[in-house]
RNA sequence: GGGCCGGUAGCUCAGCUGGAAGAGCGCCGCCCUCGCACGGCGGAGGCCCCGGGUUCAAAUCCCGGCCGGUCCA
């Protein structure tokens, strides 16, 4: 697209004259005080230089954040707290992918107002889009970073400041905190687009490295083109690890972010740091690198060993084996970030990331044969970065212990993997990459670990460059358009009527003990009734809507469901409404009902505090449901639970029932309250409201909750766990009764037990004696069936030993009462194997019909087949059978005695066999 | 949430173009040995995940479900 060159032609520019060029390669516009520069100086356009750029002293990521919150914070920008790398308040996205996303959606639409205006925030940001480039272009790519950020919001009442601001603060902030000299700065225009807005952009490139990019967040992208928004906003991303590789002049970033971790991984790892005229050359040579280009890479690993005085594999091989180094300094560090905000490797969601991570760290060690456990490499990390994310040093014995047992997990997938392939290898001689891709699509076995066993077999295994763009194209698929949230259970049309009635004043929140009140309807369609104040609480934040009466003139109508239009409270009743607008009606709560949810609701979140204590602080609602019969909390964790697990979350929620603790419901700030709270109050789900419900158990939980509680813990009168699963990886779900529900639920195991003891006759107290005396007894059944069998097939034997013979063929034709098929193909086969000359049939009766089941013995198998034995039969019968080799079936219909069945069989063969 | 792979003896798995349930390890007994290990001989142990269907006949084919694994959103 063309955009106006007015956006970017600012008075800063014009007052320190700067020029507008145009790249002679790029042809990227661009602003720059130096008559020298012919590019926009950014990869690929230049190589790195910034190694000769001057610049102030050389600061670790630490001081390159502290550098620029310190300086924008005299700015009058105020510092913000940095958000959770896990983006649990978005619908549509599982990780915090920058600065921004922060803000979106509830501030960027303009719901709420932002923690501070004009802010500076420095937010750790993971994106595995590029994670296979990370390390190859020695900083390029990172799986984590830290996006330093200003951020104005500019309403139309209250406007803060816009491009020509940010341009000069970027400016001061380059020259006089890092010390780079005013000629040596470019911006470059740009456009940027992202999350459905657009607007233009700067980017800030030194030395062949972009250090910023200042966007102006105008639009809104729409299917004709860009409409302009009200409220416009400075969105600037700076790169922390960037700044500060700038000041340090490392031929790779890594050397700069990871300081002296990098040599511990070498020692621990067993590589030794190569050459420096090798990184040196690399460093100049990244630049114009395009990693997922093989010819490109080529010329990389030629250009590199010209410069080092190396041939292209010896480049090529020292080059790889670093990028891995690197790149498992990268993923620790990232899979540190992820489980210290609890993340819980599974195999969906963000929980599959983490795990993504992880593996592809492990397979790197892997093709580095370095023995050594990542366990201490991300404990390392923990140690490194403790002062930056003090939340990692907390959350150290949980991680630990999780990626101990993710490593297990991997070890035991590549030893059973390694064993598929020796399989395969037997089999086939020669894998296909279909069968590369197979193998690690659906059984995760990597192809590294495919071609170094087929390579022991003497057998050549090619893995593409670009292998796992390959399994994820496969995997591409048109994207369903997945709306979370509640469904909507009322149809379209009364959800368009509802939409156009005032907010319900929601009685159930003032006062959540209202059982009976008076109303005034606004609305009747059908069955469904809008009031313009109720208590009856409609479904939503996972408590069921109430059911009760709403009465009017005498007649009493049923209200079978409550449902949500935005703040409009929908009744439907049962049968057609018969009121009018304007009636008067009273209210009447079904109570019984009611209390019981509001005690399973109160449960859940003493159960949730419960579970953040017993199985740690990762333990995150996944799903939850309150109804009269029970609640159900699906929570993340890492292990399957077990009876002590369960026995001590029961105590710890009957402990919180017994402190008879007060639980307060109250309207805050969304800003206020993430402040004071955090967002763990966010266990089910993000209000996008100005102002969110908080519900407070003092000392024991906050949440964000829409629903109905009771005012004091001691009113849930008891908690007991009924059921506990895992449902899928990394999740498990409990079930659990309160109050009143758990006699009933003692009651409905009594029933049981006594049903139990009906059965099996026994008297109270002697059930489990009664069972197992039953088992002894059929055991005994059992075994006299058996020696009875035996005799049975004792005289079977004798018969066919005395059989007559025929054309050197003997025939036992015998009758079973029973209808087992395996049994008797069991005694056919005694039979048959004793009797080598023997043809044996035992007929026995199936669904009123006559099923033959008929064995050879080896002798005349090898004369007559069994197949034809059967045809005849079933031709002279009426019936349908077929056979192979020295066993055939018959079905026939009706009754048929043995005797008819040896009849047909000696007449079918009759001599012929002579 | 979707795709793919799998579920057979206590464990690891074979059998899966339908036709009489197997191997290795482990377990039990005996022999060998002062004893153990090794070795030898013998033996026990199976709702072939569950439910339907097709068929004369299903571990095997088809459909549905449950469980596990894995890849990708």
């Amino acid at each position: 697209m063309s955009v106006d060159p007015a956006e970017y032609a600012l008075d800063f520019f014009r007052e320190h004259g700067f020029q507008r060029r145009i790249g002679k390669r790029c042809k990227e516009y661009y602003w720059t005080l130096n008559p020298d520069f012919e590019e926009p100086q950014d990869t690929p356009c230049v190589e790195y230089w910034f190694e000769r750029v001057p610049s102030r002293s050389p600061l670790d990521v630490e001081g390159a954040r502290r550098l620029f919150i310190d300086f924008f914070t005299r700015k009058g920008h105020e510092p913000v707290k940095p958000r959770p790398v896990v983006a649990r308040w978005r619908e549509d996205l599982y990780l915090t992918i920058a600065s921004i996303v922060v803000f979106q959606p509830h501030v960027t639409s303009g719901l709420v107002p932002p923690p501070a205006n004009p802010l500076v925030i420095s937010q750790p940001s993971i994106r595995l889009e590029d994670i296979d480039n990370v390390g190859v272009t020695i900083g390029r790519h990172l799986t984590s970073f830290e996006m330093a950020a200003h951020h104005a919001f500019n309403y139309p009442d209250k406007w803060v400041y816009w491009k020509e601001e940010t341009v000069r603060l970027a400016y001061e902030f380059f020259t006089k905190e890092m010390g780079i000299p005013g000629d040596m700065i470019v911006f470059k225009e740009s456009w940027w687009e992202g999350g459905g807005n657009a607007g233009p952009s700067f980017e800030v490139t030194v030395g062949g490295l972009e250090l910023a990019t200042l966007v102006f967040m105008k639009y809104r992208v729409t299917n004709g083109g860009y409409e302009e928004i009200p409220l416009k906003i400075v969105d600037t991303g700076y790169g922390v690890e960037r700044l500060a590789w700038f000041t340090r002049k490392t031929p790779t970033a890594f050397h700069t972010i990871y300081g002296n971790l990098l040599p511990k991984y070498r020692g621990m790892i067993g590589l030794h740091e190569p050459p420096e005229e090798v990184l040196w050359a690399a460093y100049k040579a990244a630049g114009r690198l395009d990693p997922e280009d093989e010819a490109s890479l080529d010329s990389y690993y030629h250009n590199v060993a010209n410069k080092a005085g190396l041939t292209p594999e010896e480049a090529r091989k020292i080059l790889e084996r670093e990028a891995r180094v690197y790149s498992v300094l990268d993923h620790a560090k990232t899979l540190m970030l992820m489980l210290a905000d609890g993340v819980v490797p599974s195999n969906s969601g963000e929980g599959y990331l983490a795990r993504l991570v992880l593996r592809r760290a492990l397979r790197q060690l892997r093709v580095l044969s370095a023995d050594v456990s990542i366990v201490d490499l991300v404990d390392m990390q923990v140690q490194y970065w403790g002062s930056s994310f003090p939340q990692a040093v907390e959350m150290r014995d949980y991680i630990i212990d999780v990626v101990s047992l993710e490593e297990k997990r991997f070890k035991d997938l590549i030893s059973k993997g390694g064993a598929v392939v020796e399989k395969e290898l037997k089999r086939k001689k020669r894998l296909s990459l279909d069968d590369l891709v197979r193998l690690y699509d659906s059984r995760g076995i990597p192809p590294e670990l495919v071609a170094e066993i087929a390579a022991k077999r003497g057998v050549e295994v090619k893995v593409p460059a670009n292998f796992y763009s390959i399994v994820a194209s496969m995997h591409k698929q048109p994207s369903k358009e997945v709306k979370a949230g509640e469904k909507i259970k009322l149809p379209q049309d009364v959800v368009e009527w509802a939409r156009g009635f005032p907010p319900t004043r929601p009685l159930f929140h003032e006062n959540p003990y209202m059982n009976r009140f008076t109303g005034k309807v606004l609305g009747v369609r059908g069955s469904y009734v809008i009031l313009d104040q109720t208590a009856f609480y409609p479904t939503g934040g996972g408590q069921i809507h109430d059911t009760g009466l709403l009465i009017v003139r005498g007649s009493r109508l049923r209200v079978v469901d409550v449902q949500s239009v935005g703040d409009v409270v929908v009744h439907k009743v049962e049968g057609k409404a018969s009121l009018d607008q304007g009636d008067t009606v009273e209210g009447v709560i079904d109570w019984r009902r009611r209390y019981r949810i509001m005690r399973h609701h109160t449960a859940t979140h003493a159960l949730i505090a419960a579970a953040r204590k017993v199985l740690g602080r990762h333990a995150w609602q996944a799903g939850a449901e309150k109804t009269e019969e029970k609640g159900r909390l699906d929570v993340t964790h890492y292990k399957p639970l077990t009876k002590d697990d369960i026995r001590r979350l029961e105590e710890e929620v009957n402990s919180i029932i017994d402190m008879r603790i007060p639980v307060e419901a109250r309207l805050e700030p969304k800003n206020e309250a993430e402040e004071k709270y955090g967002y763990v109050i966010y266990q089910g789900g993000v209000p996008m409201k100005r102002d969110i419900r908080i519900v407070e158990i003092k000392g024991v939980d906050v949440e964000a909750c829409y629903g109905t509680h009771v005012s004091n813990t001691g009113e849930i009168g008891g908690f007991k766990i009924i059921n506990y699963e895992r449902i899928q990886d990394g999740v498990v779900r409990l079930e659990y009764v309160a109050g009143t529900r758990i006699p009933e639920e003692a009651g409905r195991l009594e029933d049981t037990l006594a049903d139990i003891a009906e059965t099996v006759r026994a008297s109270r107290g002697m059930e489990v004696e009664r069972v197992k005396g039953l088992l002894e007894a059929l055991r005994s059944t059992e075994e006299t069936v058996r020696r009875y069998r035996k005799q049975w097939i004792e005289s079977l034997e004798r018969e066919a030993f005395n059989a007559s013979t025929l054309g050197g063929i003997k025939l036992l034709v015998a009758e079973s009462v029973e209808d087992d098929k395996r049994g008797i193909q069991e005694v056919l086969r005694r039979l048959t194997s004793a009797h080598k000359d023997l043809v044996a049939a035992i007929v026995y009766p199936v669904d009123g019909d006559t099923q033959v089941e008929i064995a050879l013995g080896h002798e005349v198998a090898k004369r007559v087949d069994a197949g034809q034995l059967a045809k005849s039969l079933a031709n002279a019968l009426g019936g349908r059978g077929g056979g192979k080799g020295s066993r055939a079936s018959v079905r026939l219909p009706g009754r048929v005695s043995a005797e008819t069945v040896r009849k047909v069989l000696e007449s079918s063969w009759g001599g012929r066999y002579d």
